[in-house]
RNA sequence: GGAGAGGUGGCCGAGUGGUCGAAGGCGCUCGCCUGCUAAGCGAGUAAGGGGUGAUUAGCCUCUUCGAGGGUUCAAAUCCCUCCCUCUCCGCCA
């Protein structure tokens, strides 16, 4: 949820940002709301306060005198409540508009609207000129099984088998490790959560038919920890020298990946379900930008060191995320595909989670909305292909990273 | 799944229709006192929104006692629905 004040009193600031997003929000339809949804307030504030004033002097009468004042203040509660009625009716209104407007954008977020309009930074490694793509590599190995996740699941479905099962709790180990080398206090969250932990995030409204849903039960499958993370401390208040908060939780993730039938069929690049360990953070507002930047810093270090190619991406702001005012991608590069794919991600959220979660710093000059941020440490699935793709050899098999090897237990996979 | 108990401020806990946003205690903050520590004394101490101010003052006002609805001039208190927590029994990885 973006900040009123800022609808009221920096608008261009909004409507700028909107239209580097490629958002079609209609912003004076939405000020226009909230200054009759604030003046219809008053008025029936005003008209309570009436009310209350009168109730608090029946309370001192007795017998006729008090029947006569009850007599006439009984109109008075009725026109409280009908203005009661009205502000109620168009508050629900604009609050589900103002759900909609998504975060505004930082300056230095790359201009455009799809992922070929994202800004490159850097590429780091040398990208191999040629190799087999990881569905064959996994299905030669016999560590992936889509042809029977298919059969027991449906498309999108995969089974890691023998070393590649091994490889993914390797991986989990190694990033959680750094993470906690680094001040990260480790969580294994629920992935189950309930409407609000969504809605908080800005999950939803914008991306709900992402999200697998439970209705029996009014559970929805997280997407990502950052979820349950984020929800984690809904409603509080710290003190300053209690942040940053640093989180790695470790979770299953849930994607209906809807809308993008014929893209990544082969192999587990592109699933209904995986694991990630994820970063997330609470911080003082003045600080999240460089904490952006450290959150990529060590993105970029765990990719260095599977030794992996990669390059960083500045998100374009009309692939942004409704929370995010920026975003890095890391991108790995795929041999099989001649390509760079994401495998990481780490985003700047400001206030926008916070808002809707009511997550606050108590501030010498009151208490304030903090700032959460998000990065991906480890998209297992994803980071697995990088590793088969990358380091593949001549003779078929595939030598595990020398950072990888106290973890996994041995140092490569072969037919 | 069955039976019961309960959800009040940072915490504990009182409050069953009327100056109750809420006794008391703990904690915390500031001040006083005490040559350390402890104790004592005094004051203060929820959040959010709106208005008016010089938008880190002050003042006015509304909302919030798990959530939502209802009754009433008036609800923490009465009624309805839901959620959550705990205990016992059953089942269970």
């Amino acid at each position: 949820m973006i900040d009123l004040k800022l609808l009221r009193d920096a608008p261009e600031l909004l409507r700028d940002s909107l239209r580097r997003r490629g958002t079609d929000i209609d912003l004076d339809e939405l000020i226009a709301l909230e200054e009759q949804v604030r003046s219809l307030r008053q008025e029936a504030e005003s008209l309570r306060a009436e009310q209350k004033e009168a109730g608090r002097e029946i309370a001192a009468l007795q017998g006729d005198e008090k029947q006569a004042a009850i007599d006439s203040v009984s109109q008075l509660a009725q026109k409280v409540k009908d203005a009661n009625a009205r502000v109620d009716e168009l508050a629900a209104e604009l609050d589900s508009k103002l759900l909609e407007v998504p975060n505004l954008v930082a300056e230095d977020a790359a201009d455009g609207m799809t992922d070929a309009d994202n800004l490159e930074l850097r590429r780091l490694g040398t990208p191999a000129s040629d190799g087999k793509d990881h569905a064959a590599l996994g299905e030669a190995l016999d560590i992936i099984d889509t042809e029977r996740g298919a059969k027991v699941s449906g498309s999108r479905f995969g089974f890691l088998k023998g070393k590649g099962a091994l490889l993914e709790f390797s991986l989990v180990r190694w990033a959680m490790d750094h993470l906690v080398a680094a001040g990260f206090t480790p969580m294994v969250p629920p992935v189950m959560v309930r409407e609000h932990a969504l809605e908080g995030t800005g999950f939803f409204p914008e991306a709900r038919e992402q999200v697998y849903s439970i209705p029996k039960d009014e559970l929805f499958l997280v997407g990502t920890a950052e979820v349950p993370l984020a929800a984690y401390h809904g409603d509080e208040i710290f003190d300053p020298e209690d942040l940053p908060i640093r989180y790695a939780g470790f979770s299953t993730c849930f994607r209906r990946e809807a809308g993008t039938y014929g893209k990544d069929t082969a192999g587990i690049f592109r699933v209904h379900q995986f694991d990630k360990v994820e970063m997330f953070v609470f911080i003082d507002p003045e600080e999240s930008a460089a904490e952006h930047d450290r959150l990529l810093e060590i993105e970029e270090q765990l990719v260095k060191e599977l030794e992996i190619p990669y390059r960083v991406v500045n998100v374009a702001a009309g692939d942004l995320g409704a929370s995010a005012v920026k975003k890095y991608d890391i991108e790995a590069w795929f041999p099989g595909e001649q390509n760079y794919r994401e495998i990481t991600s780490c985003s700047n959220t400001t206030d926008y989670q916070a808002r809707r979660l009511r997550i606050r710093v108590r501030k010498e000059s009151g208490n304030e909305v903090l700032h959460t941020l998000n990065g991906t440490a480890c998209a297992v699935g994803r980071t697995i292909l990088a590793i088969l793709e990358n380091h593949q050899q001549p003779d078929g098999s595939v030598v595990i990273p020398e950072a990888l090897r106290r973890y996994t237990g041995f140092d490569s996979i072969s037919a």
